[in-house]
DNA sequence: CGACGTGTTGATCTCTCTCAATTAGAGTGG
DNA sequence: CCACTCTAATTGAGAGAGATCAACACGTCG
């Protein structure tokens, strides 16, 4: 069911992604496998998972998470259309992690020796990717400082302003009439390591201080002052100014 | 001070590394700039700082950071020889985290563009940083899920045993007779996001459990079967197998 | 209509933080 | 060799943020 060609893959249209020649758009053509569509709540990669594919995520979110042996989970961070499943694992290796559907997804499938045909033969595509996962490790450190050293109050601020950034820039442009969000409750407190239930008093609090709205599956951020202030993040997400004493 | 030659880089001896062609060798060589000492507790890269170079941990102990602007620091991972650092931040972009020497370290200095280079004209090179980027997010996303979800005993026993298995990877082989452990306590604190009191107090229950010793600057694992059990680890990390129910 | 998942809310409980004070060790200078 | 200083490690006490437990509301769905 390969019905999308690469050449008018809808993911090009967006000011984010960089332009790409003829013969890198040709080459990952030809080494895209197949595309597939993913419910919410079913797996893309299992954890423990030998030998899962490479993928890229086309349309809906994901997230990628790991769980301890008594159930208690942890997502490490959300997945949007133009992201990459599975670089981590190495060749013929297990996955270290599971990814898991949160809307209806759909994913290009690529052989997993992808990665080294790409690097080989189109490296500036390989030096994208070396970029891309280097950037999605630094979403996972954002988020270890905010489970790490933020209040569930700081924590909630922090991810809000976050998602709705990166959900924002996928759209057409215009209205900051919020963004589609596709997350339960359960989800955020699995991202900030919050139980279920203060995670939700949290996000209330903020509610019922005029922050944020969240309604019909949008998020609508109303003070992003406030919330930036909350988050102790300045302009977008730049290092703070730090006092020297 | 162009000291030591790739050639005979006293890394290249460890079984981690890959072997490399003349070529490579010939090439890696031919970007390095430069060759730096760094005393502890002082900074290789400054958080926010513009166009820092790319560096390689040649010896010593490192660790990434970032912190809030009231003070607050929570260590990313710590970074043993053989590392990269500053992979992270694209060209002409400010660096998101900081890097602190913990012990006196020697890097490896390259030009920014390095980067670029060697992925056109190594690609194979190319593709072994995007595999070490990618594992680095692994040993992050590892943390991040000790954060999360994991209580003060949990924490200190996952980080003593992978941070164990890390440094006596670096060993000639040999005496499990313990290894070099830099950290101070508020190192393990805030890379594990626990107070500087309650991690001593939590380190101290382990050890008076017999679980583990540190002394004179040395880690010994003396009940690596509780500790394991403890952190939820099968084997050497595998991820877990999961109960149905 | 009953079952189920998600969201709410209140009442405890407890793990971890903060505050404070003390001890131990390493380094310095006289 | 000994006072003096500084930092890291300890330990106790009290406070608090967030977890757990328990009910209940609401909407969806078979």
């Amino acid at each position: 069911m390969n019905s999308t060609s690469c050449k008018s893959c809808p993911l090009r249209a967006l000011p984010l992604f960089t332009s790409h020649t003829e013969s890198e758009l040709g080459f990952i053509q030809a080494i895209k496998r197949d595309e597939i569509a993913v419910p919410p709540e079913q797996d893309i990669i299992r954890e423990g998972q030998a030998d899962a594919p490479l993928y890229t995520l086309l349309s809906g979110w994901a997230f990628r998470y790991k769980t301890l042996s008594d159930g208690r989970r942890q997502i490490l961070n959300f997945l949007l259309p133009g992201d990459f499943i599975g670089v981590q694992q190495k060749m013929g290796d297990s996955a270290a992690h599971g990814v898991q559907a949160l809307t209806d997804t759909v994913l290009c499938v690529f052989k997993r020796d992808a990665l080294w045909q790409l690097h080989r033969s189109e490296p500036r595509l390989g030096f994208d990717i070396t970029w891309l996962t280097a950037h999605e490790e630094s979403l996972v450190d954002d988020t270890l400082l905010s489970v790490g050293r933020r209040s569930a109050e700081e924590r909630i601020a922090t991810l809000l302003i976050l998602l709705f950034k990166r959900a924002a820039a996928m759209l057409p442009e215009g209205g900051a009439q919020g963004v589609a969000f596709p997350l339960t409750q359960q989800h955020i407190a699995d991202g900030l390591g919050l139980s279920r239930v203060h995670a939700n008093k949290t996000l209330r609090k903020l509610e019922a201080r005029g922050l944020h709205r969240i309604e019909g599956g949008r998020l609508y951020l109303l003070d992003i002052k406030a919330l930036a202030r909350l988050a102790d993040l300045y302009g977008d997400g730049k290092p703070a100014p730090r006092p020297l004493i």
